[in-house]
Parts: C-alpha cells; sequence; structure tokens
RNA sequence: GGUCGCGUAGCUCAGCUGGAUAGAGCAUCUGCCUUCUAAGCAGCCGGUCAUAGGUUCGAUUCCUAUCGCGAUCACCA
C-alpha cells in the first residue's frame, strides 16, 4: 500500500502537494511494473482549526457564496475564506494591541479567532449546524481537488478521513499502558520511553486523554492492516520535514509487537522551496497547483503552434497534446530530482522544453512512431547478417538495462532513476538518428534498424508510463 | 544547543552501491533542415566535486572534524 496526497481541506493544492502526488502516483507504477501488487490510498485531513478557519469566514463574510454562484473550484473559494479569515485575525489584532493590550495577551482575545476556536469545540461535540456547514464546505474542496488530480492524472484505490480516525489509537495506548510499554504520568498523560533508541520519551495520549498526531498515526497503521490483511509494507509519502515522528511511529509499532512494523517504509521527499524561502500559504507565497499546470499548457500550446507540426488535427486532438505536452514537462522536471533532495522552483524561470525534459523525451517517441508508421510491412523473424553500427551497439547495450533499472528504481522507491535512464536512452538514440538513415533502401538494413527504433519506442513508452508521462504519437 | 539531511560548471541537476581524462541541460558562442518531425544533432566555453585530514593500490563516492544551507527537537497536524 501506498499513501500519498494528505491535503488540509481549507486550501487549494500547490506545488509541494504535485510533488507528493507524483512521487506517490510514480512510486506506485514503479512497484507495479517491479511485479508488486500496489494499492493506492490518501489520508484527507479534514478536520481542525484550520477548516473551521474558513467555516467562520465564510459565515461571517459569505453571503451564501457557492461554487455555483461565483463559478469558482470549490478549494478555490474555500481558501479565499482562509485568506479571508487571516487578514481579519491581523486587522483585529492590530485593534487590540492600539487599545493598549500587550501582543501576548492580545492574540489570546481576537475575536474571530476565539469564534474558530468555538466553532472546533462544537464541531466535536457534534453540533449539527456547524457539522452541515462543514459537510458541505469539505464537499466544495473535494470536488476542487478531483478536478486537479485529474488534471494531474493521478488517483487512488480508497480514501481515509481524518475525521473518522482522528480517534483511532487509543486502544493502542491502553494496551501499550498494560503491557508496560508505555507509561503514565501524574497529570493523566501517556508516554513512551524510547531513551534506549537514544530518543527522548514521545507524548501518545494528552492529560486529558484526547489523541495527538501520532495516536491517529498508530491507529490507522492498525487499522489499514485490519483492512488489508495481506498486505506485506506499507509506503508513506510525506515529507522530510517528518522524518522524526516516523521514526517514532515505526519504532513504537515495533516496540508494541507489531511484526509488520518492519515493513513500513516512509518515502521521505525533501520540499519544494522558491528563491525566496519555504512556500507560506499565509503570506501568499505558494505556487497554485491548477495555475501552474495552466500555465504549462499554455505554453505547450505557444510552442506548438509557433512550429505549426500540428495542423491536421482537429481542436480537441490539439487540446489533449497540449496537456500531454504541458502536463508531462511538469511532471518530468519533478520527478527527475532524486526524490531526497530539495527542489529550488523559481517561477520567474518556466519549466523548459528543450534539453532534458519530458517534452524532449515524447519528441523523440513521436518521431519514432512516425518512422515505424512509415513502414508497417515488417514480416516475422528475420535473421539476418548486418555490421552494427557503433551507435546500434550503444542503443542495444542500453536497451538491455532496462530492467535491471526498474528494479533498482523500485528498491529505491525512486522515478528518477527511471526518468535518466530514459533520458540517457533518448540521447544516444537521437545521435543514432541523427547519423544514420533508419528508413534505408536495403531491406534487411531497414527491417533492423525500423525494429531497433520500434524497441526504443516501446521502453521510452513504458517508462515514461511509470513516471506518469503520456507519449503522443504525433507533436 | 542535540539530531537528521544537503554542499559537484554562472544556474538546474546526473554521477547505481570505490575504478581510467568528473557528465548532461539551461545560459553565451559556432556549424547542420530540397533524404525518416530542427521541441533535434554536432562543437566551443565553463569544475581545487564546500574545506582540512584519514582509510585504500585508487575517494565526488567510505570515516572524522570544520564551515555554510535546510529541516526537526509541540499536550499543532
Amino acid at each position: 500500500m501506498v499513501e500519498y496526497s494528505s491535503p488540509n481541506t481549507n486550501k487549494p493544492l500547490h506545488l509541494g502537494h504535485i510533488r507528493n502526488n507524483l512521487l506517490g502516483a510514480s512510486v506506485s507504477q514503479l512497484l507495479t511494473s517491479a511485479g508488486y501488487q500496489v494499492h493506492k490510498t490518501q489520508i484527507i485531513n479534514d478536520r481542525g482549526i484550520h477548516i473551521c478557519k474558513s467555516m467562520v469566514a465564510w459565515k461571517a463574510m459569505g453571503n451564501g457564496e457557492t461554487p455555483e454562484s461565483t463559478g469558482e473550484k470549490g478549494d478555490a473559494l474555500v481558501g479565499r475564506y482562509y485568506v479571508a479569515f487571516d487578514t481579519t485575525y491581523k486587522k483585529q489584532l492590530a485593534e487590540l494591541i492600539a487599545s493598549g493590550i500587550h501582543e501576548e495577551e492580545a492574540k489570546s482575545q481576537v475575536p474571530i479567532q476565539l469564534e474558530a476556536q468555538e466553532m472546533l469545540r462544537a464541531w466535536e461535540a457534534g453540533n449539527e449546524t456547524v457539522r452541515a456547514l462543514w459537510a458541505k464546505m469539505n464537499a466544495w474542496v473535494y470536488d476542487g481537488f478531483a478536478e486537479t488530480y485529474q488534471e494531474l492524472g493521478v488517483s487512488f484505490d480508497s480514501y481515509y478521513y481524518e475525521s473518522d480516525t482522528y480517534l483511532l489509537g487509543k486502544d493502542i495506548v491502553d494496551q501499550g499502558l498494560s503491557s508496560g510499554m508505555f507509561l503514565q504520568k501524574d497529570d493523566g498523560s501517556v508516554w513512551c520511553d524510547l531513551s534506549d533508541e537514544g530518543l527522548d520519551e514521545k507524548l501518545v495520549l494528552r492529560a486529558d486523554g484526547t489523541s495527538v498526531y501520532i495516536t491517529q498515526d498508530l491507529g490507522t497503521a492498525v487499522l489499514r492492516y485490519k483492512d488489508h490483511p495481506d498486505m506485506n509494507g506499507m509506503v508513506y509519502t510525506v515529507g522530510n520535514e517528518q522524518d522524526y515522528h516516523f521514526k517514532v511511529l515505526f519504532l513504537i509499532l515495533n516496540k508494541l509487537g507489531y511484526n509488520w512494523a518492519s515493513q513500513l517504509h516512509h518515502l521521505s521527499y525533501g520540499m519544494v522551496d522558491l528563491p525566496s524561502g519555504k512556500m507560506k500559504s499565509r503570506e501568499g507565497t505558494v505556487v497554485d497547483a491548477d495555475g501552474l499546470m495552466q500555465e504549462m499548457r499554455d505554453t505547450a500550446q505557444n510552442i506548438a503552434s509557433s512550429l505549426g507540426k500540428l495542423d491536421g488535427l482537429d481542436k480537441q486532438e490539439k487540446n489533449e497534446l497540449y496537456r500531454h505536452i504541458g502536463i508531462g514537462a511538469l511532471k518530468y522536471y519533478i520527478l527527475k530530482v532524486d526524490p531526497t533532495k530539495r527542489i529550488l522552483f523559481n517561477p520567474k524561470e518556466s519549466v523548459d522544453f528543450n534539453g532534458n525534459t519530458g517534452p524532449f523525451i515524447q519528441y523523440a517517441y513521436a518521431r519514432i512512431q512516425s518512422i515505424v508508421k512509415q513502414s508497417n510491412n515488417l514480416k516475422g523473424n528475420i535473421y539476418m547478417e548486418i555490421t552494427l553500427d557503433q551507435k546500434e551497439k550503444e542503443l542495444l547495450k542500453w536497451l538491455e538495462l532496462y530492467p535491471q533499472t526498474i528494479q533498482n528504481a523500485a528498491e529505491q522507491y525512486s522515478p528518477a532513476l527511471i526518468a535518466n535512464y530514459v533520458y540517457e536512452l533518448v540521447k544516444r538514440f537521437n545521435s543514432y538518428y541523427q547519423k544514420v538513415v533508419i528508413l534505408s533502401d536495403d531491406e534487411h538494413t531497414r527491417q533492423f534498424r525500423v525494429r531497433l527504433a520500434s524497441q526504443v519506442g516501446y521502453v521510452i513508452q513504458s517508462g515514461m508510463g511509470i513516471l506518469g508521462i503520456e507519449c503522443p504519437e504525433q507533436m
């Protein structure tokens, strides 16, 4: 089972989520190619103070707006009210401070913040009005997310909602207490002593008996193994800022005696940063996923129309093509980088379409298909003696490495290895293509070269498929 | 401060588990479209692989230290 995505339901997805989704989806595909049966899942953070903030702001300022009434994507609408909350919060805080209240004290008195906290309490108490509003606004967000996922080309086999699972894990804490793995302090809080592992004590249950993050994760891990008893491994696609959390989580599960704890893997990836530093939604320094994808499509369209190679296609076919090329460029750009390394994304420098890029590879594929179509009178197996060109030898050698590359990439959970392999393959092929005429006049030579090209095309398509990138027949 | 991760060309990155003159792309410059799609190919320029030690026949790769950058060390998720 591979888990990825894990969005909060109070704002639209951004570039960080794109990396998460692409990695998770691609690793799933990679593991499938390596022979595993994969189940893709996501956990959705649909409850908490963040969504309450959007709810409070929408109630106060929304005038009953809906995605239908504004024509806006649902997640964008809810995100707008999250921002509105923050704006109001800052304004009210400034007013309090101006009236002579100390900053620390003022922070605990901001009216809209108190409202949000009150709403969270009402939500937890099961208040029907609050729950209804919550369900309505989350539904808007899910519709918006669904659009984004579809555009991005990622999918899931199942969903876990935090509102269903946030109370899980308490049984496990009880078990831990009775087995002596956990200890309870005087105030009632429960801890796991990890000092023998060189770590500190870790809180697993609050003094008031409520769950913390790790309590839930203990619970959902056990739940997932109950839901999928045959499962022999689980991959958590989560940023490396949570390395410590997962280290602790796996250790505790191991201490509790779950024999599958050793099969858990944290697919830890680097953050996507901007030249200005970390993306912060509150400061508006995020690269919006939908906006970026649209930009990529537009760029693909601009390049294609200036090259004018697509005259034979109708409008719908062209749009599909722009999507495959634009999104392909984005996916390749993200996935070609070693997952463990952070990505520096400069919005001012658009993603390339030349060089080591998705379109470069797609283009090679399209040229190959064009050749194969012009020579579709291939006969059965032919044994022939031909002298191999040096570049043909290199190509054949490289093609042979593909299966092993998949295995290595799967072992390392690294789609980047596939991307680099395919890039090297295409480099070799392009060089060959330049040097040699594939549609040779000599029948035997032509047969061989077309087959070789066709095989290269097959591997390109397969490799790009692992990255979730379509290879158009023409571009 | 403790822990973890990262420092390779002006920029973005490869370098597969230690092996020969460290490779690409972008950017600058130079060639190549009346034969299969020039989103391509060929070439020029560009590196003290952060620094200093150590292990080894051999280190960008492994170890240690130092410097720099980032993350984390919440009764937030």
